[in-house]
DNA sequence: ATGAAAGCGCTAACAG
DNA sequence: CTGTTAGCGCTTTCAT
């Protein structure tokens, strides 16, 4: 492993000019350059990542948190790991996978490393000390999925309202007067208020209204038998239901055969969107249910984009966490705050691939 | 953010010393113990990671390969990432998620910035050269999953011989004589020789003919359209099938109501065991599934102790890759390769959580 | 048991 | 445009 120095004997110029062809960071004249680049060459020279890190004080390494309890997490939050890291890999950074508890403890020690220029937090609650403790601790981070207070918390979430407009408008447009909404049931789990469903049931609610549906809030449980559950207790508190928005795509297949033990088939009798699910969960049962998309992919990349943004916009100003007075007060006030609501993208059963979706600004 | 030295400076001893204290690299005696102690409580000093990777060689990161093709990775590669990153910040590593193509330039890349201490390979292939490639540049890794060519290639991966025989030893159990095999459908994907696949195919046709069973093998594409065609074609090619084994989990949907076409319901006219799948895979059918738990938690957890152990025993030792003559060939050979099949665990339908799986050895 | 000092490999002023 | 030089914060012999 050929080092800089050895690389600038060869080249016959000093190590600072190595330097500076490696990063690109000021010009160089062409012979010199190409003397370099051609002793780099030889040498099969790379720069170590290591030593730069601690000389530049960034280490171009993001940790994404994640919450380690684990049994919730489902597809969507893998296609984020791998579009997350997948993002940083191109953006030139190097993503670390950091399993937290509840208490902010374990953000606390990450950040003391000095390991990381920057942390992504996913499946944030409503109120969670992560994010308090990151936005105390001064370190550059952007939320995937918000809390309920969020005034200067850059994030990149779903647009739970808009999903559910968009799946009453579908389940309207086919004519259904009569709605049930199926949640999660976190009975029996430490979750307390968890922005997804709360956001949903509470855009139903509102919409409803304003739509004059008459309609039943209903939770499942985990899997089928969770889901046939649901569909008896719907069928019984909405008898004459004839549409279906559901927030658990695990319990699909229990869903179509519990309301199938009172004659209704699904889509003949019922028709069901599944809400923040994939084309994949809804391919799943037979017939195949009609999708709204969660946008995970998206809000992994644009999450990654937002903080790399800022990390590298900070690189020329003062570096975050100052020691001292005023760490995140009026310093980074002008940086610009990345807070987008990406949609869910709607795919009818049968249908083929959904459009992409849109970005949001 | 305090350093050695100031914490040196404030317990009056060296900075060496405080080295010492906080690697326990050495002893120091009780009461300077307690003075460095106090002074970095004091001061809330925490070691910077950077630079004792650098000064000691040793970054104390490892990076996860995934391949970033994506689609085909499922609810067991999440289980991977979220076990492999816990236990590794369990034993004091961070996990980097790195995506990775086809080719090997990825993994050459990633060795040359010399930010990871060793690697685990995921997915592999049964011609892998993202394998070749490490073996060749002989930084330290592990296999989770294996190529057909395994001498010096540490691995831990499922057992699918076992798996196969358990399957049809539940099935045989059943009085089932007559049993098929649904194994992925590769057309239309860059994948050749895809080791589960292969594995299970071969343990099923030698089973089968030791067994003295009759049998059919057909394939599957995605979701529920892909298994009802399965269903379709393997009653055709064995209209007595009472037993089917099933390796992709995402078609079981479509398999019942295929099955159930021809007017064989699972479980009253046919038994259905899910391969290296999981219990919640099972319940998404209504009825559920039996399942052959796939150890993917314990297969992450267990490759990344023996990576760390082979990391923490170097040590000592010469750093691998030397730059010359003979890395990797006689200096380690004494280090014992973990090479480890984990079996599946049973869990039939309707009974209760299934026993953890025995740790291999 | 403790200290002194020489780096690890690179970046980033500051000179020239 | 290029070179000099002083660190970044820590580990690790080698003395004491």
């Amino acid at each position: 492993m050929a080092t800089m120095r050895e690389v600038a004997a060869r080249a016959g110029v000093s190590i600072a000019t190595v330097s500076f062809v490696v990063n690109g960071s000021r010009s160089v004249s062409a012979g010199v350059h190409r003397r370099v680049t051609d002793a780099m060459g030889e040498l099969g020279y790379t720069n170590n990542v290591v030593a730069r890190a601690l000389a530049s004080k960034r280490t171009r390494i993001i940790a994404l948190l994640f919450p380690a309890l684990e049994q919730r997490l489902g597809g969507i939050a893998l296609h984020m790991f791998m579009n997350a890291a997948t993002r940083a890999s191109e953006l030139g950074y190097h993503l670390v996978l950091w399993p937290t508890g509840q208490t902010d403890d374990d953000v606390r020690e990450l950040v003391s490393g000095r390991l990381f220029d920057g942390v992504l937090v996913m499946e944030v609650q409503l109120r969670d000390s992560r994010v308090e403790a990151l936005l105390e601790l001064g370190l550059p981070f952007v939320s995937m999925g918000r809390t309920s207070q969020n005034d200067r918390v850059p994030y990149v979430d779903m647009d739970f309202e808009e999903a559910v407009e968009q799946g009453l408008d579908h389940l309207q447009s086919l004519g259904h007067r009569s709605i049930g909404l199926v949640l999660e049931d976190f009975a029996g789990t430490p979750i307390v208020g968890y922005g997804p469903t709360a956001r949903t049931e509470e855009a139903f609610r509102t919409s409803i209204a304003r739509r004059g549906l008459r309609s039943a809030i209903v939770t499942s449980g985990q899997s089928a038998a969770g889901g046939r559950q649901a569909a008896r207790e719907l069928v019984e508190s909405l008898p004459d239901v004839t549409g279906v928005l559901m927030l658990k795509d695990d319990a699909t297949g229990g869903l179509q055969s519990g309301l199938a033990e009172s004659g209704r088939e699904v889509p003949r009798d019922v028709s069901v969107v599944l809400l923040a699910s994939s084309t994949a969960a809804g391919a799943a049962t037979e017939p195949a249910m009609t999708t709204l998309n969660a946008p995970g992919a998206e809000m992994a990349r644009l999450a990654v984009e937002a903080l790399v943004a800022r990390l590298d916009a900070g690189a020329g100003a003062a570096g975050a966490a100052g020691d001292g007075t005023d760490a995140g007060t009026g310093a980074d006030a002008a940086a610009e705050l990345t807070q987008v609501l990406l949609p869910c993208v709607l795919h009818v059963a049968g249908s083929s691939a959904p459009a992409p979706a849109p970005r949001a600004s």
